[in-house]
DNA sequence: TATGAATGAGGCTTCATTCAT
DNA sequence: GATGAATGAAGCCTCATTCAT
């Protein structure tokens, strides 16, 4: 890694950035989006106002910056589990839960993923922020799984992976009383039963 | 109806009402709520600033409207097809698609009742906006089938309709190039298929 | 009096006005000159908007014909009054204590009277509104009390009367527990007793 | 002090804050509180117009401060005369003459504090704006007069003192041509002379 | 005469961003 | 790098006033 060979002053500015993101996280999760000014984000850091602009370009430049973490964890993560010779189904279901108990520990970038898209300006239909690789990891799974016969092909990938994403939204404002990951596991089980193909 | 026997003035100010509710509809599609002034709305609709309040109480009053004019339409429309005696599974499939019929032609209403969530106080997780009415009609609808035998019975109703809520919002969201129509209706032949009892 | 000889269509518009001045005042007393809007007036008086201006120029207007109400009636009250042989001094007590009454029934008068000055155009320092009348009589009373060696001269009438005037501002906010009528008479006779000449 | 402790961001701050009160009271005095602006005020001090919210919350929050510090000037001065032994009544004497210079002074806030009852929501009857110690400051002085036996007792204190109060509204809105000092000395001469215990 | 919808100027307030220290 | 005062555009909302019916 890098962060050994920081030096001290560049470990201190990395520190910085986080505790910065640690409270735009706390103040997004608790007032939302748009409610948060970066007067207040940066109090909750107890840091100048101004500082904000060491680290980021704009309040939108930190919504980007958590979603691609998030991706980029979750990402990690499932290719570490991908290795053993699991079912696509399996794999799938592995997937879910991976995501699920990450976005548990990570409740409150959930809603910044659904409000993206209202947020910012005017996007082409359907396209809100980037959040690369996050669906992707999903399809190509799903891809595998139609190749191999396990998965139904009259179904694009693509709308199956969409399928997944909108779980983890639906599961994000459930107003039943399970926990999340709980409520992600029984969702995913529709979804593999659905997706699965028929003899 | 009451609007034979309204007066010129009543129906004038209907029709204003109309006007400026239109012209709300059409900045929040295009910029999302929190990007649309009640200046761009009221210009839209060529109407000076202030006459906005003779209608309505605040910016977020116009989307309570929209989102219960909604709720009301596709419940209506629902109500009226459960007449005949289909299965339990047809009557969701037909449900999706007159909800996504709706959607289709109101586009810019779904963007809002993601983003009701945020741009108002902190509620309760998951609670957003009331939208009454939503979802319990495919709840309903679920119940019967479980009790019928049609639909299988280790999830959940609430859970089922929830994701049959969530067809909507991965289908607002989508970015294949499908219309929104067959994108709900794919999805649904999915969850459908997720959802019926195996014997 | 003309009001006998009005025609229906005259008497109805003076009762038209009336009920506007009487629901300005309520609101006036209930809140306050400048947070009473016409439209408050107006629907209070079971009115439309627009016909306030059937009636008065503007909200100023309003206010200036309440306090010259209040002016003609005390001054009217007054001048029945000095009939009697009665000293100047009984004479002021006497008017004081019409006063007093007058502004007990009509208590709402009294904070338009001394806001009157700050809420209208930058005057004259010490200017505000004309109230024709009001000092006027108090005034003179002093002045045949002067003539007549009952008041001491060393102190001009006009200042003299501006004391007898704050009487009242002063009963207005004072915050005693006895009644108004009360206050202004304890005051009047404080004031009456540093007013009459020392022998 | 602790001036003398602060650096110079402080020293700069406390500086700016005063700037905008000098501004805003003399746009008080030109035009009244209501008629004034923010945006008149910070016009006025050469300052933005969000610049106000740096340092108060409100404009009422400004007249608050300006009345509190007027209060609290007068009520230090007066507690330094009064260690000399003079008598009660002469003490008085002293006072309104103190007041009378500082309002001379601070002329503005005299129409403040009139029109702080009228300009903020209803309160209890004469209950306005607190301007915590004026009166209790005159009060004092004519108990410790009414226990001396030089102040008749027929008539109590707190209605004394708000006749002293009155004073300074009376010649505040004096259309006499005298200078207010003198005007205020007039007034209390009349005043003094009618509370003195006769023999 | 009565109406009340329409108006638009103007008030208050928030906040992302800059910049001198 | 850190600071936080200053900024001013922009948003929301109120309201006296007009005018067509």
């Amino acid at each position: 890694m890098a962060e050994e060979k920081m030096g001290r002053r560049a470990r201190k500015k990395q520190q910085t950035r986080q505790e910065i993101l640690d409270a735009a996280v706390q103040n997004f999760a608790a007032k939302g989006y748009s409610k948060t000014s970066i007067a207040d984000i940066m109090e909750q850091a107890d840091l100048g106002t101004g500082t904000f602009y060491n680290y980021f370009d704009s309040k939108e430049d930190v919504l980007r910056c958590l979603l691609e973490r998030l991706v980029t964890r979750v990402h990690d993560a499932l290719r570490e589990n991908k290795a053993a010779g699991k079912s696509q189904i399996e794999l799938l279901d592995i997937a879910c839960q991976i995501t699920a108990e990450f976005l548990d520990a990570n409740r409150f970038v959930l809603p910044l993923f659904l409000s993206a898209a209202t947020m910012t300006e005017v996007r082409e239909q359907g396209e809100n922020i980037p959040t690369p690789g996050f669906k992707p990891v999903y399809k190509s799974i799903i891809e595998a799984g139609q190749q191999d016969g396990e998965i139904r092909t009259d179904i694009p990938s693509d709308l199956i992976a969409e399928m997944f994403h909108s779980i983890f939204q639906a599961a994000a404002f459930s107003k039943l009383k399970i926990s999340f990951q709980e409520n992600v596991a029984m969702k995913t089980r529709l979804l593999l039963d659905g997706i699965r193909k028929q003899n």
